[in-house]
DNA sequence: TGTACATCAGTGAACGCGCGTTCACTGATGTAC
DNA sequence: TGTACATCAGTGAACGCGCGTTCACTGATGTAC
């Protein structure tokens, strides 16, 4: 079939096929994501990744200027499926309040579902260096917590009760995702899923 | 004034005096939490550890089997001084609610303190290899929480209720403290601690 | 429609580096007699 | 009190490894004429 010599079966999306890929860049990102996922450590290798695109580590140089470059993507890309989760968690029938309790489960759901790319996107480097689209992504996702939070208490967005009913509920719902993914609660009688329904189930109005 | 060689100044607390060192095994400890504080990173090389003691790589093979053996003790000395912290920010005049509150508080001190420590001890790592005087240490502080749960909730210490309320307040206090750690509430109109207080201050009856 | 050429996206070889670990060894310690 | 010797805790040199990055290069693409 093919008649190319090395683009086979794994033929990216874009015009690539033989010496040009098409779209490297992107692929490199998947590839990372998928090292990291199945290494379960934030870190990773930049010459695996180019060799699981079947690509030169040089190539990758022409999209990156670093590899601490391409780390930056990963997380980008890690905060932009997070927060769609965390959007489609929050569309269900019901409140604020009830959505407010769905956007917490999925995003514990996503913690769980990719522990090294969640570790990734809130590890202090991520902090440090956030690309403009990376902090616009976690504004905008905070924004939504605390419309939400403002909405079930009855309150103004700038009121500091809403402020602190946001943070204590992002830090149950990120703590949790913690302990989850190093293995505290394993030990627990109640299962972790019971815990998470227990635990953010719980309205936010009994702050 | 010293005549061996190479013992100068940095005289362990033992025997040690030149070619013995005396007490290598927690002087090794000691060099890589420095280093993992300094670095702020939960990864450090085990030949910079030995550079600082001011031994050869190779001694440490006399008293760690490998790296993550090092890792490990560690992880287990973090523990030890993490329990100390907790029982010490309990130590305070009031009722179970109050004390809970004061070991909450140190909670995320110790964190904030300690943030590379704190990581590493918490880590995947940690919880997959837990040595068995580490995860004795967890336990211990683990019940301690809960006993102190159980008395203001006025409920046994099997009760599910107190299960739940107490993995909910761990969430609490271990959420704030990675959020904090990431940088993630350096945007909040309110200070950190301001936003501690108003989170661990709440009474824990609340759930 | 055909061709020249600038630009872009890859290749291949090499770099220096610091790492964890192993080996055979030596200097210090302390115990039995 | 003195000495022989087993044991312990270090040294020093070397290993192979995979890494991130740089260099000069080549093959493919697409645009101007």
């Amino acid at each position: 079939m093919s008649t190319s010599s090395r683009s086979g079966a794994r033929r990216p999306p874009s015009t690539g096929d033989g010496y040009h890929h098409g779209n490297l860049r992107s692929a490199l990102v998947e590839a990372a994501i998928a090292l990291i996922e199945e290494s379960d450590s934030a870190d990773f290798s930049l010459r695996e990744a180019a060799r699981r695109v079947g690509v030169t580590v040089n190539a990758s140089y022409r999209h990156f200027a670093s590899k601490e470059d391409l780390m930056t993507a990963v997380a980008a890309e890690g905060f932009r499926r997070f927060s769609l989760a965390l959007l489609k968690g929050s569309e269900q029938p019901g409140n604020a309040a009830e959505r407010l309790m769905g956007s917490g489960r999925a995003y514990v759901r996503f913690a769980c579902d990719h522990p090294a790319l969640f570790r990734l996107m809130f590890s202090k480097f991520s902090a440090g260096r956030q690309s403009a689209e990376l902090s616009e992504t976690a504004r905008l996702a905070y924004h939504t917590l605390r419309a939400g939070m403002a909405t079930t208490l009855g309150r103004e967005t700038d009121d500091p009760v809403v402020s602190i009913a946001a943070v204590r509920a992002w830090s149950l719902a990120h703590g949790l995702s913690y302990l989850i993914l190093d293995g505290q609660l394993a030990a627990q009688p109640l299962t972790e899923s019971e815990l998470v329904e227990a635990i953010l189930g719980q309205a936010p109005e009994a702050f």
